[in-house]
DNA sequence: CTGTGACTTGAAGTGCACTTGAACTCAAGG
DNA sequence: CCTTGAGTTCAAGTGCACTTCAAGTCACAG
């Protein structure tokens, strides 16, 4: 029971695929010592990193962002309780907002549907000033620009 | 002003790039009729389609699933309000669950940054158990399955 | 020492939702 | 009639997050 895991280990414990690891690592986002062989060894602090990862994908985090708040921990490479609170921290307001564009949505959804107006000519649902744009997660998540209607 | 829309006229409207629109055409989502000269008209029902598109792609739904719904309409290609109705209620549940989980997730963040538990060890953020797995939008918006610790 | 399963690499492939490019035709105003 | 902007097609390219493949190497149990 050495304390270092290798990816097999690593992608058991983190649910995530070898190859995905291996991915995140030619990505800068994780980092592996090498056995005499040239295999993997991951401290277990990595698995840690893995976390972060995942869950930062789930706020809508794309990796090369993930990457860049990972880079900005000041100089050690395994993040402190701190370190993570602050990167933590910094996804909560991507998260309120997608939560508050989705909750709009469904509320104009509602509407919509209660008040008969279906063909979205002049109802909120197809008023573009703010429509879950930009940010998305993966590759295009949400919309690259909404709707801007006029007549109908 | 004739009541048929060119490609560009409905991109305008719909704020749909050209491209996105002859893309959707092809996937059977629209139609347009053509010109003698081989252009697209489009009937002014094809802006409410391109509104619904629009919008079951915030709930997340993937254009083959809207194709789906959208080929589900009984018989008449121009859908009645209560069609409508009926696809955007369908899309309904998706939506709320996905807020659900992110809500969740924000729950759960919140309390690792009250609690200290920022190693993410047993803490819920880590829990797999259900975690906006599948069913995302785009290409793989959510994660294909999340983390499962053990230790660390 | 050998077999087996886990590991290595680089290149290529996948899926979604489009976009871009090249080469061409159409529609409408002057 | 001619020019110009808007339209057409098909093929290929893009971006993200991976996965798959082929060909080979490593670690360890027996």
């Amino acid at each position: 029971m050495t304390d270092l895991l290798t990816i097999g280990e690593l992608s058991v414990r983190s649910g995530v695929a070898p190859s995905a690891l291996r991915y995140y690592e030619r990505l800068g986002l994780i980092r592996a010592d090498r056995t005499g062989g040239n295999q993997r060894r991951y401290a277990r602090a990595e698995l840690r990193r893995v976390a972060f990862i995942r869950i930062s994908q789930q706020v809508g985090v794309s990796l090369d962002e993930i990457r860049a708040a990972l880079e900005s921990l000041p100089g050690g490479r395994t993040p402190s309780p701190q370190d993570w609170e602050r990167l933590s921290a910094s996804w909560r307001g991507r998260l309120d907002e997608r939560i508050r564009l989705l909750t709009k949505l469904r509320d104009d959804l509602d509407g919509c549907i209660g008040c008969g107006c279906l063909s979205l000519q002049r109802c909120t649902l197809n008023n573009p000033e703010d429509a879950l744009a930009g940010e998305g997660p993966g590759a295009r998540l949400m919309l690259p620009r909404p709707a801007s209607p006029e007549d109908e």
